[in-house]
DNA sequence: AAATATTTGTCCGTATGTATC
DNA sequence: CGATACATACGGACAAATATT
């Protein structure tokens, strides 16, 4: 599964195929991926590796890891609309560290923000928000 | 500066700190920032935990990393204005792959995507785009 | 042009801590 | 409490890209 020789990173080539079969749907929504101990024995890599792998797709958002228990497949959540007023600026910029805590963002998670000139409307969770121009 | 008993993980005291000092503007956009083996003699870690403070930077969007250079401050780019028409939807979603290949998008970059109805009328890198509701 | 130094990228092994089951 | 699994952190080694001499 993995070439060492390719000149491509073994920890993308692992991203790579479990992307693939995630979003094959081999790997179902809410299903849970091998662990890390597993996934480095069935691709044949250290650990560091595992995690490196690990850690892009849950940049990407593809997965989520808990502490002590594993990683799953993501499941689609149902975003909530929200309307913006005509002549709003909207924007898509990377959430900080306290508005990661507030809306319980993962890491890499952005948010949408609304402007009307330079006065800012509103900001919302970008994994879960919709804007509307009605 | 790092306290290894505070509980708060080395990585992300340094986190905190090295993003202090930009939000600041002690490290200036475009400065470059010191070499890993200089942060982490500064700091008193391990370059494993020098590189994953410099990872979170990146997935913040913060510094840009040039392999074999160095890491730098992220200046501000100047953002196209796209206009979306009425009754659009506007959503931002991280980019895939594919998109980040297309656009040059950093780690964790997202795009902006506008649909009407089901219908996808266009998708924009969402670190230089704004999109106008006009 | 070429060799050298610097810097980041990849990868491994090991140990210990912490959260969940 | 024990077993499992992820988190943190260190060290080392070599590769690859960049900059300098």
């Amino acid at each position: 599964m993995i070439d060492a020789h390719s000149g491509v990173p073994r920890w993308r080539q692992m991203a790579n195929d479990l992307r693939r079969r995630i979003v094959a749907g081999e790997l179902a929504p809410g299903a849970d991926l091998p662990s890390e101990a597993r996934l480095g024995q069935d691709y044949g890599v250290g650990r560091a590796t595992v995690r490196r792998a690990i850690a892009q797709l849950r940049t990407e958002q593809l997965i989520d890891v808990v502490h002590g228990y594993g990683t799953r497949v993501r499941e689609d959540v149902p975003r909530e609309r929200v309307a913006v007023q005509r002549g709003s600026i909207i924007r898509s910029r990377p959430a900080s560290p306290d508005e990661r805590a507030t809306w319980d963002l993962p890491e890499g998670g952005h948010v949408l923000v609304v402007m009307s000139g330079d006065q800012i409307r509103g900001t919302y969770p970008a994994d879960r928000t919709d804007l509307t121009t009605a």
